[in-house]
DNA sequence: CTTGACCTTCGACCAGGTCGAAGGTCTACG
DNA sequence: CGTAGACCTTCGACCTGGTCGAAGGTCAAG
């Protein structure tokens, strides 16, 4: 099977698992004598991996680090748990940063309510004037 | 006064305040006959300004549209007005994907507690099985 | 005049890929 | 056999928002 259906399969595109190979993420797969990639079905089931992994957004760091294992035969159960964790936590501090971010852009959308038809050549200072 | 002076007044990284002028979202500043950029204290309203807004996460091209009206002497508020709206939705949306990931992580976590001891070999499948 | 702090430009680098150009391969059909 | 067209190859640039380092220039104080 070349790329394009591997892709198809994995739900990626050509261009990306081109890319997880330059990377290291995946193994890179037998070539045709013309050059074209093949993939076989085992390796199909790793880029799924690959994809389900980076849908969790994990760094491709960790994700190389998965595949690694699993290719060994080695069960990757540890370094996926751990890379979990670490995703959970960054996560939480992302929320909490968005959450203070929209708190923050609410009161300057209210503050701008209430002063852009009073003094519009001042409102910028005025609703900016928060605590940089 | 120099870039370093500039920078630390607005609170900003001289490469940052560099990589603005390039950008253009900054007028250029005049130069000294060696080649060092001036900055009046006007120019550094802006820099705050720039700092303020990129602060509030606005994407360097609504940064650089309100700098514009600024030094136009145009109030900015619509602009401003509108690039926070446009960073709330993001941000709302942003912080849904996140909430649906959290919650798909703890899921795998608390999986992952339950299967790791018993199944080592086929945790990874357990784990991952879920929805791609 | 030298020292040292500061400045200049240029280019590479980070994540995580995408896109396009120029060219090669493979398959099916006539 | 030839060729059309779908697919593939590599390479390099581009995206965001800067940071960092190298090689070299400038400026004030002593």
């Amino acid at each position: 099977m070349r790329i394009g259906q591997a892709a198809e399969l994995a739900g990626l595109e050509p261009s990306a698992i081109r890319f997880y190979e330059r990377r290291g993420v995946v193994p890179a797969p037998e070539r045709t004598s013309g050059g074209y990639r093949t993939y076989r079905s085992d390796h199909v089931e790793l880029l799924k991996l690959v994809r389900r992994l980076r849908s969790l957004r994990l760094p491709l760091d960790d994700v190389a680090e998965i595949v690694e294992l699993q290719v060994k035969g080695e069960p990757p159960c540890t370094a996926v748990r751990a890379a979990i964790a670490r995703e959970q936590a960054a996560i939480e501090q992302r929320i909490r940063d968005l959450h203070r971010l929209r708190e923050e852009l609410g009161r300057l959308e209210a503050a701008a309510e209430r002063l852009s038809d009073d003094w519009p050549r001042t409102c910028l200072c005025h609703v900016l004037e928060a605590p940089a």
